[in-house]
DNA sequence: TCGGTCATGTAATGGGTTACATGATTGA
DNA sequence: TCAATCATGTAACCCATTACATGACCGA
């Protein structure tokens, strides 16, 4: 029942086609959340069908015409229905905790290779945030009060991200540590 | 393609029932991945039909009687090809940072009440994780080795919990600074 | 000429949630 | 007496992923 209202809040600014919409998720979505987009598409079918968004033809000649959606009155007090909601306990899945749960099971020079490497994939994403966060924020520590939400779920985001590769950190020294005891 | 290999994974260590898989689930495995009853007994009639587990039949007075799997030789070589793939980026479902980012939307109080609200859960299932490691982890600082992969995502569920708490009053400065602004 | 972007989708499959069902035992 | 635990599952539905499809334009 999320998907809906990421899209339902997207569309609460401005109006967009699905593609808009891809787009927007993986920008600045994608760190809390993500979506394919035949799973957008589907979506904006159903949020119609409800009458929560509706949407106008733009004719193009040199693309594909396209559908802009906007969220209705009704889809505006269904998202603020939801936004009122008391907050839940998170849901985790995590790959790669999963495996690490599973690394007595495997040679500690094998588990140290892949904390190293998924280190690096969050050091990369972070750069990444990093950038974004140069381009599309003001310069100043407080954010305008329109961009508070993107800037603190971004926020939010690098901090994971720097949480990530401290643990891996740790837990390399605790393979280490581990793979002494067993030569020695 | 997840679900199987936490299900395996429980399994390479002893013998088990779909009911004690769903005990271990939500004791050693809810901090980093989560399952309902109806999944796994599923998955594991799926995993019996490929071959990867096998079970039998344990007959009882005065309880129902249960099947008790075991993972089979072609599930263990499964498992490790699995454990040997490279590590992926995280995929983020956050419901409450896709509630944040459209906080622009609510007054500031709202946010400051969801926000302590959700700090206060997050508190919640720390205190839990410290109780269960201090009943269930040895004493020391070093894990011992069969249990490091246990160790180390608690630990990491617990550094995740810490890092949500603190960002809670990051965010809950940031919506009374704004707050103090609108009025002024 | 090849791959990428713009723009839209369908179909098949697989993963996850919710509701319902059974029936004995045990502790509050 | 009431709820929880043990133990197993089915059925219906919804959500997510992957593969496939179309076709023009633009820059290397």
């Amino acid at each position: 029942m999320a998907l809906r209202y990421a899209v339902m809040g997207l569309l609460s600014g401005e109006e967009m086609s699905g593609y808009d919409l891809t787009q927007q998720f993986s920008m600045k979505v994608s760190h809390f959340w993500n979506a394919h987009h035949t799973q957008i598409y589907r979506e904006l079918q159903k949020l119609e069908v409800e009458g929560l968004v509706s949407h106008r033809l733009i004719e193009q000649q040199d693309r594909p015409d396209k559908k802009l959606y906007k969220l209705t009155e009704p889809g505006m007090k269904e998202l603020f229905t939801w936004l009122s909601e008391e907050p839940k306990p998170p849901k985790m899945k995590n790959e790669s905790l999963l495996r690490v749960s599973l690394f007595h099971l495997i040679p500690p020079a094998q588990a140290i290779a892949f904390l190293e490497a998924s280190r690096d994939t969050h050091a990369h994403i972070l750069s990444m945030m990093d950038a974004f966060r140069g381009d599309y924020m003001s310069e100043s520590q407080e954010p305008i009060a329109e961009k508070v939400g993107e800037y603190l779920t971004l926020d939010f985001g690098m901090r994971f991200m720097r949480s990530w590769m401290e643990w891996c950190d740790f837990a390399i020294g605790v393979f280490k540590r581990l793979e002494e005891n067993q030569t020695s």
